[in-house]
DNA sequence: TTGAAAAGTGTGTACGTACACAAAATTAAA
DNA sequence: TTTAATTTTGTGTACGTACACACTTTTCAA
């Protein structure tokens, strides 16, 4: 561990003064070419760092930080996404953060695109968060933000034909091979099953989850179509009429994924129905998906990692307007993990 | 976000000096009770957290942490811990940290005793961080660490009769459980394959992992014993003769796992052999087992999280030196990841 | 050549905590 | 009661960076 070489000492080594060092750092213009390029051969050679606490204590600006994401339900997923926004902001208490919560209703789009214009009518904004259900108001959304100059950065999805700071997702795709590696099915039996949304299209990640397993399936030699059924996400007796309708009439079903946060509708229902001999694989360690896991209704889980994607959306943030100056474009595909009953108790909600 | 009040601030609200202020945070003592109470009142209404961005600008001390784990191998476990120990240092790079390494080889106690003298021999000596693999000499190690008053923290693995300020380990029973979920194994057929160990007992880790997937089967209503067989780990040669051997003479086994990071070992064999029929469960995210994921030759592996195990222990006695005052015990078990071939890309050796 | 204006550079203070030291208050001893 | 010893309390400075301001040098038009 070599000492860190202060500005100070730097400004020696360049034979200039602190001050000069410091305009350097910070490109804040006004330095003739010759010292320019003695501090930036004294800093190379030093290897300089700036102290970030030191750096911390003297900086006293306010960052506003506006947060536009799908309103959390306990235990759900969202409610994960907060809990890092939660850790990150008590680690960077020292920091003065202004953050303010526009969430949104995920299955409204007209709650969504009055959270974006309230987005956009924060005072003194200098980022915003976004975890996106709708295409079209977010890709407006960003439009605006760009011609303003404000960064933003993704979680949990990406939307395509904007231009995000980062993005802190997981590969759908693979999240759908590793349905197909969890279910292990074999040539017919296997069923999609997907919660029904009104007026708007799919969620771009069930989408792509749904490709991920269909390749799979491909490249492991099953050719017979997947057999599908939609349900309700919202009225919980009409889903379980729903799905339990589906599964009489299709009585070689023994393979079922969800490819959305809601398998643990289907899984009750299943328990309901007696049929034990259906293997489930489903999404997100939501308290009820954990629930079901844990009474073997669920197979096994594949999770994101959201606590992660919400903690590094603000890490990410504050170290760009805190250490950064220019842009530095970044994203972050965390990794999906696979729970079973067995390893269930040693994942916490929080999960980084 | 609610402004941090500052030690002046809580100096003011009690009627003191900051310095009593000072004084009562990090019990130097010499404080009235009255001014105490009044003080404290402040504190507890305020909310006061120590600001650590201040905090470690004024704080001048050196740390000297000693660290004593089984020498590194490019792309084995113990380099991703050190991966996990370079992040942490880097991201403490402000803060004064003498690091002393002193590995040692895993198979050689005499090697393991020749480095914890040497731990013993450092000079203001202020914490231990210990990958411990052989019991006695890590006792006797603890015990004098006692009597000094030195604290130390395990990674990896715990040694019982000892007393860690903090441990960093997954839960090996559970793994062993996993093992077992990812093998479906049917009633016969199954085999325990280990690393062959010089003098000393079987790893601790190991004989969990056993113990756990041992429970799995009971619970499963699987009966019959699982064959067994060692092989030698530093001669491949002799390796792949006995393994070979092994399943000329098991010609039923079905379903193998290698209750440490050597499963690459027997992934090769098998695949020399044409034995792609064997379902093979391996541990650790190490570059040979990766490879073998990839190649198909190693179905899952199951895997700790060595990164943050090496990390943690930093993180935490850095806390303890810096904000803490007193001693704050702590086990972190951390998770265990399932990894498929499928989602072996997501995962990075950094995986924390 | 002169003298603004502009460009470049140095100085000094604030940030909030830690800690040394000085000052004040209290206690104990004579 | 007086004085010394002791305990308690307040003051001031350092840490390394950020940034405002003052000062110096250069540039360039008149």
């Amino acid at each position: 561990m070599a000492k860190q070489a202060s500005i100070k000492e730097i400004a020696q080594m360049a034979g200039v003064s602190p001050g000069t060092v410091d305009r350097i750092i910070h490109n804040r213009g006004k330095v003739s070419e010759k010292r320019r390029i003695a501090v930036e051969k004294a800093l190379e050679e030093a290897g300089y760092k700036t102290n970030i606490h030191t750096s911390a204590v003297s900086y006293r600006k306010t960052i506003t930080i506006a947060v536009s994401c799908p309103m959390a339900i306990e235990g759900g997923y969202w409610s994960s996404v907060e809990k890092g926004f939660q850790d990150a902001l008590d680690e960077f208490s020292d920091i003065d953060i202004r953050w303010v919560a526009l969430p949104y209703d995920q299955f409204d789009v007209d709650s969504c695109n009055s959270a974006y214009s309230k987005v956009l009518e924060v005072e003194n904004l200098d980022a915003v968060i976004i975890g996106a259900t709708f295409e079209e108001p977010t890709q407006e959304l960003c439009t605006k933000l760009d011609s303003m100059g404000i960064p933003y950065v993704f979680v949990d999805s990406s939307i395509k034909g904007t231009a995000p700071w980062a993005v802190f997702v997981s590969d759908q795709h693979i999240c759908g091979q590793v349905v197909g590696r969890l279910l292990d099915a074999e040539e017919s039996g296997l069923a999609i099953l997907a919660t029904r949304r009104r007026g708007s299209k799919r969620a771009t990640n069930s989408i792509e989850r749904e490709r991920g397993l269909l390749d799979f399936l491909k490249d492991h030699g099953i050719t017979t179509e997947p057999k599908r059924c939609q349900f309700s996400s919202t009225d919980i007796t009409l889903a379980e009429r729903e799905i339990g309708d589906f599964f009489r009439e299709n009585p070689e079903i023994r393979w079922v994924t969800v490819l959305n946060s809601r398998g643990y509708i289907v899984a009750d229902t299943l328990k309901k129905l007696g049929r034990s001999d259906v293997r489930l694989v489903c999404f997100d360690f939501t308290a009820d998906n954990r629930r079901c896991l844990e009474e073997g209704s669920i197979y096994s889980l594949i999770c994101q990692r959201p606590a992660a994607q919400g903690y590094n959306a603000i890490h990410y943030l504050v170290e760009h307007f805190f250490y950064k100056v220019g842009r530095k474009e970044k994203t972050t595909t965390l990794p999906i993990d696979v729970v079973f009953k067995e390893n269930l108790p040693c994942y916490r909600e929080s999960n980084r």
